[in-house]
DNA sequence: CCATCTTTGTGCACACGTTCACAAACGCAT
DNA sequence: ATGCGTTTGTGAACGTGTGCACAAAGATGG
């Protein structure tokens, strides 16, 4: 059973809307292009097995989608396939990378170089399909001369330097939440134009700048609901006849909730009653 | 700008149809169950500063989406909010967790404890919402033994036993890719029924069992493609006549790919072409 | 050159998700 | 009670994404 991510994703920055781009900028939709990386992956693993055409069926299978979905998908790019037979491997490999803009060079930053930054810096698979580490930047400055993946980390002064010279376009965010913002702030104001966040907070960012982010904790609470859902979905109590009753009753019911006052009380109480959380409130309004 | 994933961010396991499930388990639409982790944090984080309520318009600011979304959203959950008042936090905050399942307590197994199954279990954010690390696998004897977080790294042996006494559901995949499918496998098997993965690799599932992914390197890459139409967007050359030609012309193209053999000459030689990718075949192919 | 078999590319219908816009509900002041 | 300003909850329109199913394109063999 695959879980639904509207892509999410996750991906993983939801809201196609929110910037009132159309999103099909010159035709691709944005959910072909996020699983263009997909079957990139999947048409690498054949190239390197010397398979010279594949066909839809088979390609889908190896990318974990349906073979209509493929088609359709390759359709946006063009007609690079042989009716009767499939698609030639490594002409796929070079029009998706060309699409994706893989067959040129993207300098990245890293900022914040603590547990997750050193990780991502170590990561093999970043070089391997055109994504080069320009640089890794840090505010600590313990942190700050020590080296990472053989390289430097360097001072967030160095920052804008580094961005410009380089032509560095992409910055990935691994600070704490607190800072991520500021971080984000400076990266635009140097020149980067999309960002990967890690941080747990939302970043706000003017037009024309990209932000995708990838949250572990979303993920977990996502398959926690779905798993939930498994394990049991009593009718599980709560969802009180209350809150969904009309008129003035759930009206009342509000009333309580906010009268029930300041924080804690309401937040300890309600998953403490055993009947149900709203419990509390159906033995004030019995009715 | 934000970049649209179809959320499922996503953020990150597409494909909502794909295990024939109408995805709409008891009427929350996944769009909506991947926003509800947002407006939780959102929720948590007023809460802390002790707000009262809030309504539908300064939540949606601070989880980054539009307020009819929201209030949408919430509608699914029932009706919790007071017209001309807003939303009261703590209740709100505790009908969430509880739609989440975040009200129990999720006991997660991390495998293969490199430098990103460390970096998750250093992480915090981890516990803070009803995750707990059960305990961190490893194949290699050299790991085993060794501490994160605190924690003993133990060894996959010990797996089926530690799913079954802790009654572990929820798995996170931090192996190479090449060994993600089979740790996969000895997941489902000893019970576990959502697996996070990291690795760069389909997980092919059994029924009833969730997987969503995390996937830096597709992120780099969809950033990459809007990074890419956004410095220039140049007519691309590429994308020869040829090929959007209908008839025999486009027949001879294919062939001709074909023809062009084996893996290596292809790849190279069309990236090189400097009037664009197609211009090999043009040249044999003048009309 | 024709028949047959395979596989692409896509029109179409439907499901899902987003946004608008507004009536109904509520708090509050008079 | 009544009126007024505010904010929710949702019907309806629209846009995006998915999957079916099939005609047309091409391969292949005679
Ligand atoms: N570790 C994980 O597995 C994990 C998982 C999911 C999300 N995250 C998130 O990723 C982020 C990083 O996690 P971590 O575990 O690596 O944290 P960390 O504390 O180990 O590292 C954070 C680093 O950022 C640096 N930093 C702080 N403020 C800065 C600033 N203003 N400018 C530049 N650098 C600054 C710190 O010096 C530190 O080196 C956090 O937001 C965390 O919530 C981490
Ligand atoms: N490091 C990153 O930032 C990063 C980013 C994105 C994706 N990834 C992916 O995450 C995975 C882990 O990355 P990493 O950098 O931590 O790699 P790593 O090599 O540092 O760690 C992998 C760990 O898995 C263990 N392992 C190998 N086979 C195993 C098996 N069959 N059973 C149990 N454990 C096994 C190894 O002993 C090792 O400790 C990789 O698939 C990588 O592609 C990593």
């Amino acid at each position: 059973m695959a879980i639904g991510r509207p892509s999410p994703s996750s991906s993983q920055t939801p809201d196609p809307g929110a910037a009132r781009r159309p999103s099909r900028a010159r035709g691709i939709p944005e959910a072909t292009v996020a699983r263009l990386p997909l079957y990139l992956r999947a048409l690498t693993a054949l190239s390197e097995r010397s398979v010279p055409t594949v066909s839809s069926e088979e390609l889908a299978a190896a990318a974990g989608v349906n073979s209509a979905k493929l088609r359709k998908d390759f359709s946006y790019l063009g007609s690079y396939g042989t009716r009767g037979v499939g698609y030639d491997v490594e002409y796929l490999v070079y029009q998706i990378s060309r699409e994706l803009g893989l067959t040129q060079d993207w300098p990245v930053v890293i900022v914040g170089i603590g547990n997750l930054g050193h990780a991502l810096a170590n990561y093999g698979g970043f070089a391997s399909r055109g994504f080069r580490v320009a640089a890794l930047l840090d505010a600590d400055p313990n942190v700050v001369g020590s080296t990472a993946a053989g390289l430097p980390v360097r001072h967030m002064d160095e920052l804008e330097e580094i961005v410009a010279s380089q032509h560095v376009s992409i910055g990935v965010i691994t600070t704490p939440p607190g800072a991520a913002q500021q971080v984000c702030d400076r990266l635009v104001e140097a020149g980067v134009t999309s960002i990967l966040n890690f941080a747990p907070t939302v970043l706000t960012v003017p037009d024309g700048v990209d932000v995708r982010k990838v949250d572990l904790s979303i993920e977990l609470q996502i398959l926690a609901f779905h798993e939930q859902r498994k394990a049991g979905d009593e009718p599980a109590a709560g969802d009180s006849v209350l809150d969904r009753a009309p008129g003035p009753v759930r009206a009342a019911a509000a009333k309580l909730r906010r009268a029930a006052g300041g924080k804690a009380e309401q937040a300890k109480t309600a998953p403490a009653a055993k009947g149900g959380p709203d419990d509390d409130l159906s033995a004030v309004m019995p009715a």
